[in-house]
DNA sequence: ATTTAATTGTTCTGTATCATAACAATCGAA
DNA sequence: TTCGATTGTTATGATACAGAACAATTAAAT
């Protein structure tokens, strides 16, 4: 499954090969970092992120911070153990995360009046008008990425690929 | 470019729209996470790394330590700043590391006899062991992952995919 | 040749991120 | 009514990541 051409390895050899080197039989077997889909992933990954921090910087805006928002806005009134599983979140991480938001006024938990210990979450007024204004930043965000991949099928292909990692068996 | 199809909130409404929700009309302008690639990558990058975490428990090795390894592998004697560097780590985080990996006698670094002040990095013969051990656990985790994408074509495309995203405009 | 600037490895520090355990209040089921 | 499960919360520790500063050394400027 993992084919890797074999090749020289990368460095000049000045001589015989040294202790610490593998042999050329070896070295077919190493697979360079750029082969490893993890490696891939993770620096694709970091990249987007650090697009997404940027754009968002002004907005004082933090990836997870976006995604309750995000979630909020589409379906308010979940409690904080729905969104923050949603998310992968553990619900211990989520309370500062909540707070921050409430602090600023974008959000705020409502007691739920069916059951005593569970809050619902919502957007504020506030909340709404900054969301809007989070869209459009992320519009750009996402369209300067879509457009990297070349295009919406491009895009559409990535994210089934992705998919099919993610899917249980 | 990032076409959303505006579809009814997903909450099942009871009643009219309450004061924190977004028109239907704003709502289409707000897409479900699970069509942000910034998202979607972060979750299939937390999973294979989380799949790749617990093929490597038993060898207590972790994703940096991998690849650092990889590299000393293939190309030994470099310098740490240029391994830092090309695998996105800080110059001042690899120290740590590198200790850690010379502390179980995988890997050393020798007074380089050019510059007195750089360190070039090689495997010791232990560590040469070891990556050979690596690259078999290695295989495994890859080839799962290539199974679950489908075969050989779709993880070079996954790839390519991937590349266009960090590749500089 | 001497001063100056840049590099290398390092330590220290601060800040997110993430996981786990424990707890009170509350709810649901036996 | 008792007991177990759930919800939000606090506290704690581990890890990842970024920046500043520093001594030793090298390279460049003059």
């Amino acid at each position: 499954m993992s084919d890797t051409t074999t090749r020289p390895p990368e460095t000049a050899k000045r001589g015989r090969p040294r202790l610490d080197e593998l042999s050329a039989t070896d070295l077919g077997a190493i697979p360079a970092l750029e082969a490893i889909i993890g490696y891939r992933l993770r620096r694709a990954q970091l990249y987007v992120f650090q697009d997404f921090i940027e754009s968002f910087a002004r907005m004082k805006l933090r990836p997870a911070e976006f995604s309750v928002l995000s979630v909020m806005a589409r379906r308010p009134g979940l409690k904080q153990t729905e969104i923050a599983e949603e998310l992968g979140i553990k619900r211990a991480n989520f309370v500062a995360l909540m707070d921050s938001l409430e602090k600023r006024g974008l959000a705020e938990r409502r007691k739920a009046d069916t059951d005593k210990r569970s809050h619902s979450l919502h957007l504020t007024p506030e909340g709404v008008k900054f969301v809007r204004k989070m869209m459009a930043v992320w519009t750009a965000h996402e369209d300067r990425l879509v457009e990297k991949l070349g295009g919406p099928r491009e895009r559409d292909r990535l994210i089934e690929l992705l998919d099919r990692i993610v899917a249980p068996d």
